[in-house]
DNA sequence: ATTATCTATAGATCTATAGATAATGC
DNA sequence: ATTATCTATAGATCTATAGATAATGC
């Protein structure tokens, strides 16, 4: 199997590190390609899709990623040392993600749903963590998280053609 | 402050046991309500209101509940140690609030958003664990939670009447 | 007199280091 | 020759117990 406990210090020098490796690796791919596509300007045919698209591709990368990788390491996150300095990067990071959502989804029409849609997308594909914890993650549960999301942003109707504009966004930044 | 640590022991076997009753707490309020919520008899006129209150109902009492509660415990649900038969109590009645999540929200008009509005609307409600560790709930974090898994239901329309009809359900059973 | 807390600590477990052994890349 | 792994273990921390001291309820 494996290798042992006391030869993962020839990589990392504290627990702390390998901790704080294993959560960046959650959050950066994500991130990354959160920047990518807030930074698309706008009104360029190729990659301008329906209101919403790039919040769902967001979503939907975000939360491929969660599902697939090799270890459910978003469960992490809420361990109680997680939550101290050491950390900070990883928070920040997190946070950035999180406000990237916000933004992605704060210029589409407010519903009931409350003040952000965007925020609440964000938390629906973070809760694929504690679905995939339970065993309860199908191949197609990202896809329902995104979607989801948009539902609550108040863009139900034009979900195919959301969906289409975000799986091509995905394909030309991923 | 406190007491000490090993003081604790004299009320607990081991820490497995500290740990369980915790989890417990968390759960018990909430299962407990959405027992009797549905349990309720169909039809009459005096706790019967639009489709959707039942759900409501148990998604706003138990969010208010996670919110409101002392420590914020939910955090806790995910430690390693959590998944072993140990704790097989509280992970049944965990299961068991999920279900009736899953029933309360069957029958209504399923949307695009997936197979399951309830089970959507137990992830938003248990999603409120981790905006509270965020420091990011606010007074009526448990209601948007609640309004938004209805409109994951397709009820969006009806949720005014909703509202109510789940007010009158919690006073008459909490 | 019963119940709860405290201090002190034994024993178990966890973290990290030292030094020996094996694998890898010029 | 450099990099990675292993065994063994020191020292730190955690869990739970023992026995003394304090608080509570008849």
């Amino acid at each position: 199997m494996g290798i042992r406990q006391s030869s993962l210090y020839h990589h990392f020098k504290t627990k702390d590190d390998i901790l704080e490796d294993l959560l960046e690796g959650t959050v950066s791919g994500g991130l990354t390609f959160a920047r990518a596509v807030a930074a698309l300007p706008a009104g360029i045919p190729e990659t301008e899709g329906p209101a919403g698209s790039r919040l769902h591709a967001v979503a939907l990368y975000d939360g491929t990623q969660l599902c697939n990788a090799r270890w459910n390491l978003g469960v992490l996150y809420h361990l109680p040392e997680v939550r101290s300095t050491r950390f900070a990067r990883f928070l920040n990071d997190r946070q950035e993600l999180r406000h990237l959502y916000g933004e992605l989804g704060g210029g589409l029409s407010a519903t009931a749903a409350g003040p952000d849609g965007g925020d609440f997308t964000f938390r629906l594909v973070e809760s694929l963590i504690y679905l995939r914890a339970d065993g309860a993650v199908g191949p197609d549960s990202p896809l329902q998280a995104a979607d989801a999301g948009l539902i609550l942003c108040g863009l139900g109707g034009e979900l195919p053609a959301i969906r289409a504009a975000s799986r091509s966004l995905i394909d030309r930044l991923a």
